[in-house]
DNA sequence: ACATCTTTGCAAATGATTTGCAAGTATAAA
DNA sequence: TTTATACTTGCAAATCATTTGCAAAGATGT
């Protein structure tokens, strides 16, 4: 839990801290679901933060392992949290509006079905997403 | 086999002919791995065919079904064949060179883990992209 | 062949993401 | 703590893939 903060992820990932990024690592790690670029923007521009710091936080937390990013279909990339609490997992993308959610765990060892998909090659990571109807979307 | 010619599909799917649709429809069922339309646009290019013209033709494929888009992190999206000698499977991605590949068919039923991941939900596709250095990168 | 609807090339527009640059901020050594 | 050096940031301009407006060329039904 503690560890999970931003202040001790930067410390602990050999970031150098400033108020730009503790701002906009907290605002990735307070959102349930993937973000993107511009949403984040919008969350931490009130403090003067510009969107091109938060193109350059995501492409640093991304190498330092504390963010993933999602690709969608659309063009947009969406970032999340990547810390022990939030092991990589599918997501689903709504082909009507766009929305993205995260699903839950597989439930069988998936741990097995990647390195059997990836024995004939070096796998560092794998994107599982669905595309459909969400429910709002549905009705 | 004969079902899979360019001139059929068209036919088959309802689409109007036309020499710029037959020609590119072409080239992506010669080719074996998923192409980026810049690619494409080069295998058909000396025909006087626009990239303009290979961008709308992958969208109306797609819709019909012929096509399928693959998203890459980079932002690139590849397009493959899609016909029943070509059905859905995961792709590998080289993070060093961008290079994509077709991966062998899972080798389990898949159809039944993806109906598990779907069940919360109304899914209509499912990309699965797995990232890592292909065998010239890793060499 | 005719009238109508569709498709295409070309050039300009988009939209997400990246980059150059000068000014501001962090870090380590003195 | 001051200083020198390296890193970070905001801003504006640049990229890159993809899309769109438009007038000309091509396809379809009559």
């Amino acid at each position: 839990m503690e560890k999970c903060k931003a202040d001790n992820l930067l410390k602990i990932t050999n970031t150098v801290k400033t108020e730009a990024r503790e701002t906009i690592l907290h605002a990735v790690l307070d959102s349930e679901r993937p973000m993107s670029a511009n949403e984040l923007h919008l969350m931490v521009k009130n403090r003067g933060i510009d969107l091109a710091t938060v193109y350059r936080a995501m492409k640093l937390f991304t190498e330092k392992g504390l963010v993933r990013p999602v690709h969608a279909d659309s063009g947009l990339t969406f970032y999340e949290k990547s810390c022990e609490h939030n092991p990589p997992h599918a997501h689903f993308i709504c082909e009507n509006c766009g929305g993205i959610e995260c699903l839950k765990p597989y439930g069988f060892d998936e741990s097995a079905f990647f390195i059997k998909l990836g024995q004939q090659k070096e796998v560092s990571s794998v994107e599982l997403i669905l595309k459909g109807r969400c429910s709002s979307c549905a009705s």
